[in-house]
DNA sequence: TTGAAAGCGCTAACAT
DNA sequence: ATGTTAGCGCTTTCAA
C-alpha cells in the first residue's frame, strides 16, 4: 500500500481539545453566536487561524441541511447569452456566499431531467435553470416543488412551474425589430424563425408578423421560414430568397449567430449590404460590432437577467416563501450599419 | 409562523422500515455491493423507486469523506476560450460522476485566494486551475498539496505548484504566426505583446522576437509594444504605428480581442486590409470568420485542453497519486484573408 | 456563558 | 448475505 493520506484535517475538536473547551463552544464562537464572550471568541479564532482550521462544508451543510449550493441548469456555456447569464449567476450568488453547481443540457431534455436529478441529490438550496428547446413536460421540476426548493427560471421559463422568472419580451423585440426595418423603408421583410415549440421564437415570429400586419405590410409566406437556427439553416435560408424573383430587402433573424451568418453568406452572394438589404438580430453577440457592415441587434440583456434570477432565488430561499413575480428585463435597439435608411 | 417544510425527505432508514431489513443493507444494494442477493437488491431499487428516494449526496461525502465534486477555478466565464474550456471541464467531469463547482476571479489574484478557501471548505476532491494574469506567489494552493489534493492547471500555469498541466506552446504560436507574415513577405512586423509579468505573454513576446532574429528582420522597439491588452490599448497601438513614418505592413496580436479591434480600428484609419496590412492574432474566436477580411488566427484549443485538465485530474484522484506531467495541446495556424500574400 | 448529548443520512468495519 | 455499531464533522436543543 502506496503510503498517503496524511489525516491532518484540522476540526472543531482539535481547537476544543487545544483550548480545554467544548466543540459546541467552538462552533458558536466561529459562528459569531451572540453568548459567547469576546474574549472566548478571540481566543478560540486565533487557534483556528494558528490551526489552519477551516470549516468543513460538508459536515456543516448535513448538519445545518442546507447546503450553500445553487444549482444552474443552462443549455450551453459556449453561447455567449449563458455565458454572461452564467457569469452574473456566480457573481451574485458568491457575494451571497453561495456556491454554484453548473450543468448543461446540450438542449437535450434527456440531459435536464438527468441534471435536476444530480441538483436534488446534491440537495441543492435552489435552482437556476433555463430550460432547453424543447422542453414540453416540467414534470422533473416537482421534486423540488414539493419539497419547497425554489426553482428561478430565466429566458425559457415554464410558467407551470412555480417560483420567479426573468424574461425579456420577445414579441416586444421582434416587434421592435421589425418596426425598425419597416421604418427605414423595407418593404419585403424575411423572418428566419426558430422551432415553434419554442415560446420564445413563437414569441418572436408573433411580433414579427404583427408588426408587419400593424403597418399594413404584406406577410408572404415564402418570407417565413422556420428552421433549427443552425448555422446551415440559416445559409439555406438566405440563399432560397436570394433566389426568389421579389427578394426581400430586409430580415429579422431570430438569433444573433443566424443574423451573423445570415449576412456573411449574404454578402458572399454579392448583395450589397445594406443597401440592397438591411438585416437585424434578436440577439447580440459582441462580434457583431466587428464585423462589416455592423450588425443591428435587439440586445438581450443576459448578465442581469442572470443576475435577477440568483437575486430573486436567493430571496425565496432567505424568505421560505414562494415567489411567482415575473421580471421582464427590458431589451435595446442597437442601430448600427446592416440597417439602412433606404 | 408559516406552515412551510414537509419533513419528507425519503432516507435509506424509511426503505430499511418498509422491508424490515438494516439500512446498511439497503445501502449496500443501492450501491450494487457484490455480496448482496439479487432479489433483496431488486426489492430495495423497487421501494427506493415507489418512495421516491434519492441519495443524499451530501451524507454520503460526509462519510465517504469524498464530496465527488470538482472545484474550477477560471479568469473569467464570459471569454470564448475559457468557456469553452470551462464546457469540456464540465461534459468530462460529469461523465464521471463528478460535479463542477465554479469560481470566477476576474483576474483577481486577491479574489483567486479567496476562491481557493472556499473551495477547500467545501473539500472538493480535486481543483482545476486556470491562474490570473498576475498571480505570483502561490502558496495559496499549498493546503491543497499538503492534502494531497489534486490541482490540474491549465493555459497559465505555475510549475511551482504540483500537478497535471494542461498547455500550449506560446512560444511556437508565437514564432509560426510571424513566421506566417514573414514567408507572406511582410518586412515590418510589429506585435502588441500581454504584460511580462505573465509567463503565458512574455513566451509570446520571445517566440515573436525570435521569428524576427531568425530571418533575419530587424527588430525595431517602436514595433513591439506591450499593455494590458485592453480594446482601447488595441486602439492606441494601432493609432501609433500608423503615424510612425515607416508603417509596419505585418501584426501579430497577442490575443484574439486585440486581433479584433486592432483590424477594425485599421480599417477606420483607413488602411487597406490585408493589401497594406497583415495581421494574424494568437487565439482563435468565431467571430474571426465574420469579419471582413476573415482574421488569421493560431488557435489554442480551448475545450480540449478544458477536457484533458479534469481528465488528468480525474485519473489523479482516482490513483491518488501524484501527477507532474506536462500536457501539451497543438495549436493550428488558421489562415484566412487577412494575412495575405505581398 | 458554556457543556453534554443527540442527531443530520450515510458508510464501513466488524460481527454473525 | 445481512445486521450491529460506530463515526464522518458539525449544529443545536436542553441543561447547568
Amino acid at each position: 500500500m502506496p503510503p498517503k493520506e496524511n489525516k491532518s484535517e484540522i476540526t472543531i475538536n482539535d481547537i476544543a481539545k487545544e483550548l480545554k473547551i467544548s466543540p459546541s463552544t467552538v462552533s458558536r464562537a466561529l459562528n459569531d453566536n451572540a453568548k459567547i464572550s469576546d474574549v472566548t471568541k478571540r481566543k478560540v479564532k486565533a487557534v483556528a487561524q494558528d490551526l489552519g482550521y477551516e470549516l468543513n462544508l460538508v459536515a456543516s451543510s448535513l448538519s445545518k441541511n442546507k447546503t450553500n449550493i445553487i444549482g444552474v441548469i443552462i443549455p450551453n456555456i459556449g453561447s455567449q447569452f449563458f455565458a454572461k447569464a452564467l457569469s452574473g449567476i456566480q457573481e451574485v450568488a458568491r457575494s451571497h456566499g453561495y456556491n454554484v453547481i453548473i450543468c448543461q443540457t446540450n438542449e437535450s431534455v434527456q440531459q435536464e431531467i438527468e441534471m435536476t436529478r444530480v441538483m436534488n441529490s446534491a440537495r441543492v438550496d435552489g435552482l437556476v435553470c433555463c430550460l432547453t428547446m424543447e422542453t414540453k413536460d416540467f414534470s422533473h421540476f416537482d421534486v423540488f416543488v414539493k419539497k419547497g426548493i425554489p426553482v428561478s427560471m430565466f429566458d425559457r421559463v415554464s410558467y407551470s412551474v412555480p417560483g420567479p422568472k426573468i424574461v425579456v419580451d420577445n414579441y416586444e423585440a421582434a416587434y421592435v425589430a421589425t418596426e425598425h426595418l419597416i421604418n427605414l423603408g423595407c418593404k419585403r421583410i424575411a423572418h428566419l424563425a426558430g422551432v415553434s415549440t419554442s415560446k420564445v421564437f413563437e414569441d418572436r415570429a408573433e411580433g414579427f408578423k404583427d408588426a408587419l400586419t400593424k403597418y399594413e405590410l404584406p406577410l408572404l409566406s415564402q418570407y417565413l421560414l422556420s428552421s433549427d437556427l443552425t448555422e446551415q439553416d440559416a445559409r439555406d435560408a438566405i440563399r432560397i430568397w436570394m433566389n426568389l424573383p421579389e427578394k426581400p430587402d430586409g430580415i429579422v433573424a431570430a438569433s444573433a449567430t443566424t443574423g451573423l451568418v445570415i449576412a456573411s453568406a449574404a454578402k458572399s452572394l454579392g448583395v450589397q449590404l445594406p443597401e440592397e438589404l438591411s438585416i437585424i438580430s434578436l440577439g447580440n453577440e459582441r462580434c457583431n460590432e466587428f464585423v462589416t457592415p455592423s450588425l443591428s441587434a435587439i440586445d438581450m440583456p443576459g448578465y442581469e437577467m442572470g443576475k435577477s434570477a440568483v437575486k430573486q432565488l436567493i430571496k425565496s430561499i432567505a424568505d421560505g416563501e414562494l415567489d411567482n413575480s415575473i421580471t421582464l428585463k427590458p431589451i435595446q435597439l442597437l442601430i448600427r450599419n446592416s440597417s439602412f435608411k433606404h
